[in-house]
DNA sequence: TTGACTATCCTTAGTAA
DNA sequence: TTTACTAAGGATAGTCA
């Protein structure tokens, strides 16, 4: 029946491992949401997740910004071509631009809900709630709804990372 | 007696908000170290905390620096160039080769971005990045960043469809 | 200011569907 | 595999020393 104490050490168990990494996460960064509103402050958590290859990455705005960041940086291109006289070797090229093509569609996917998501952020579901009138709970409203779509936000980036083909 | 219920919005009373922000940092901290041990992986966390103007991080800048060269150690593309001198053996291996490439390749950049992601948390441009906090300059950079994402895109194709004819 | 206390709320490990 | 449940342990807001 749950709620036994554990002991802090490393779960050798597969799938308990999992499932707690995924419980942790979620935890983690709901935390890290409410002391960033609570306290006004900037945070951000970084966790290596050796399953997914791919580290995650919170709260919203850093995290879009940082990976927006990311995107601005096309590396390796110039350093690589010198090696597309090569006919083997240019075959290979290609299918490694195809790969990155490949990510690089996939990543924009996601920017694009992060930014549907911003978007209805803005605008502002509010009228939903016309019932409130007083401006302290429409403010808290709006903060809890903030708040959903944080989780949201973030529950999205792990299903995309989880996305098989990926 | 403590315990109430607290509204998810910003503590305006100075001290209440400091106490809670100094609670909350040590819970979070504690969640990250158990995160870390049970599910055998890394993580780090960085608070910025304009009080302070050192941001709070765990595990210390020498273990996020340290978590991150483990990354980077993926094995040198210089050292698998070398075995392409012997056009017949490439040709056997090739097939082989393209994947072990390409893997390697696509651990290595997600590697760059993410000590890129760190350089922009530690030192980098945070001061520049933080004035970015309404929500309408938000989603308006996230639309200008998604336009030059989509021009590398176009960029990307082009070199694709013209590379067999190089 | 800090640390201790503790009622109350929150998180989550284990289980079951 | 995910979702739902919930007992139990954990975190913490308010308070006092």
């Amino acid at each position: 029946m749950g709620g036994k104490k554990v002991k802090l050490a490393f779960i050798t168990k597969d799938t308990a491992r999992k499932a707690t990494y995924k419980k942790r996460v979620k935890g983690l960064m709901k935390k890290l949401n409410e002391i960033t509103t609570l306290c006004g402050i900037k945070a951000c958590g970084i966790v290596f997740n050796p399953d997914d290859l791919e580290p995650q990455i919170w709260p919203s705005n850093e995290g879009v910004q940082s990976v927006l960041n990311q995107f601005l940086h096309v590396p390796e291109f110039d350093r690589d071509r010198k090696m597309l006289n090569h006919e083997s070797y240019l075959k290979e090229k290609i299918q490694k631009l195809n790969e990155k093509l490949t990510k690089k569609t996939k990543e924009n996917r996601k920017m694009e809900m992060t930014v549907q998501l911003y978007r209805f952020l803005e605008k502002g579901d509010i009228t939903e709630n016309l019932s409130i009138v007083d401006q302290d709970d429409l403010a808290y409203v709006i903060n809890e709804k903030m708040e959903e779509i944080n989780m949201k936000m973030m529950e999205m980036e792990i299903n995309v990372q989880r996305a098989p083909g990926l």
